[in-house]
DNA sequence: TTGACGAATGATAGCGCTAACACTTAAAAC
DNA sequence: GTTTTAAGTGTTAGCGCTATCATTCGTCAA
């Protein structure tokens, strides 16, 4: 028997004779063998490898990204490898020349703002690609995310409408998609002739719940004309609630707050906390399924999929006239 | 020129004349030659693959402990090849497989228990290899991490040293080193006379903060002579904060809250949540640097390294008596 | 002068697999 | 009965590197 052939039975069993094919198979369990996956990839030209580059392995907002990410990957014959950006666009150019080379069978890569060096790569590269968490126009390939821009202008209008007047934003690790959610928000707070600079506070610093109490007390040191804060993420949104208890802010009377991805805790914190839900999970689901249907050859859909947001009202915007109305809970 | 002096400009520089090196060095700059990683494994029998194995990649324990290790990494030659077990032995098993076949470099897996299959794989795959999380007696290999069951008794002692007696126990997703944290804290209450099955309330669901709140609900249905609990981990922690605020139960003074691994949220809740401070980053740091020096030939220290724990007291346990003694903040 | 030696470079083979094509056989079509 | 076709299997070559050994050349000791 040659070697072609238990390759065959690996590979594409169906054009092996049963006899043959059962021989080869109990051959294969008896021995224990497996593939070389480098000679693999060496002589078919072509990885198992999907490529993953992400800005944080932290955030918890990419963590559930790549759960959906895993939960796809699982069961089918793809590996996924990830690359860490840290949010600097020349890792990202560092990483893609790196995972290029490995001939990847596809490739993720996080928002729409790569460099243009990045760019010219990855139309160079002969895989399909998906840019997650944001959608746009001109996708290299393929796109699976929201209009983050619609999300802040969505979370600014919840605010506004539920009466609130003096509505700051809170933002940390000002990335693209946080600028954009600033952007929608600036234009809904324009637009109502609400605008104030002053009520804008953002910082660098990477978003935890102990930045959320410091940015409000900044926020409060400029101005104690604030009644409502729209925080760029959930973290500063619980740090804002935890500061506001301590300096005995009534939330939602005095003070309403909205956060950001409606991480699982914001439903049970007192007050239950507005958030604007987004489909992490199915980001990352979404995101594999595309690529193993390309690699396979099968038609996808639309090539920019919007898997939309929802602003989830909870009590903590029920609004400053709301005192006598809200419910118990 | 002959593609070896290539390969020898590129791997041992050293052993190139100064003039040929430039010239090679030249050309690969111009040409933008960048060798294929799947030739040099399948012609070399070495890859630059550091397999980790950790069981979630939405746990943010194992985050930090990923970001230690991408940190590491980051600058040496080696890669990172991220596998998620799910918690399940056989998952990890097969990814064991997998990992094996690719000649990895080196092997981070996590904790002790592994399968007797998966110890002999690892015995057999001809790389370092470092246990995280957990230290105990016998390392396949290298280890790095603390004593669970130690931590869970500091954990306890504090509490009652803190005059509270009647303390419970909330755990969530019961893996191995959640259940040596149990027995820690069942052999302090056993010592002081204070064990009561009744006080422990665990689930294999996964950790969240609502699960928090319900474990909570769960403890107090069970029994009402409840003063204070010992959290398996932070979210439950926070979770059960919100939920005493919710039942107006006064921490610290009629209910003492203490939680696990010590989060950054923990120094800013209301009132501030005592937890067991873990040494995460530095974990997965010391792991890589374990490898890379073993890789490199240089020689390690002990091959069991503890990096310990610290019980870091705040308001959220200052005791039931405390309540006129307290700090104003 | 000669041989030994080390430094620098090259020639050869092969890592373990698969693409591409070649061949064999039996069934189907003419 | 011959040709065509398809299914099943094999042969050959080569993917792009590096290990190993061979060669060249200059230097130095005997």
């Amino acid at each position: 028997m040659s070697a072609i052939t238990v390759s065959r039975v690996l590979r594409t069993p169906e054009l092996v004779s049963e006899p043959v094919r059962l021989r080869v198979m109990e051959a294969v369990a008896r021995l224990g063998y497996v593939p070389d996956p480098a000679a693999r990839v060496l002589a078919s030209a072509k990885s198992d490898v999907l490529g993953i580059l992400i800005p944080s392995v932290t955030n918890s907002v990419f963590a559930d990204v790549l759960r959906g990410i895993y939960e796809r990957v699982e069961g089918s014959p793809f590996h996924v490898q990830l690359g860490n950006t840290r949010y600097s666009i020349l890792e990202e150019e560092r990483l893609l020349g790196v995972f290029s080379r490995q001939r990847p069978a596809g490739l993720i890569v996080t928002g729409l703002d790569q460099s243009a060096r990045s760019v010219a790569l990855l139309r160079q590269v002969d895989c399909p690609i998906v840019q997650i968490m944001e959608i746009g126009d001109e996708p290299i390939d393929m796109m699976v995310g929201f209009s983050h821009r619609d999300a802040g202008r969505a979370a600014t209008r919840h605010l506004r409408d539920r009466g609130y007047r003096r509505i700051a934003f809170l933002g940390a690790r000002m990335d693209p998609r946080t600028r954009r959610r600033l952007e929608g928000y600036g234009e809904v707070m324009k637009e109502a002739g609400l605008f104030d600079e002053r009520l804008i506070v953002t910082t660098q610093r990477a978003s935890t719940v102990t930045l959320g109490c410091e940015l409000l007390s900044e926020l409060l040191s400029r101005t104690l004309e604030v009644d409502a804060v729209f925080c760029n993420n959930d973290d500063l949104a619980i740090g804002v609630l935890f500061e506001c208890q301590r300096r005995r802010i009534s939330v939602p009377d005095d003070f309403g707050i909205c956060g950001f991805n409606d991480l699982e805790m914001m439903a049970v914190a007192n007050p239950p906390l507005t958030s604007v839900r987004t489909n992490r999970l199915e980001m990352g689901r979404k995101a594999i399924e595309l690529l193993i249907a390309r690699i396979a050859g099968e038609p996808i859909g639309a090539p920019v999929v919007d898997l939309g947001f929802e602003v989830v009202a909870r009590r903590s915007t029920a609004g400053p006239l709301a005192r006598d109305a809200r419910p118990s809970t």
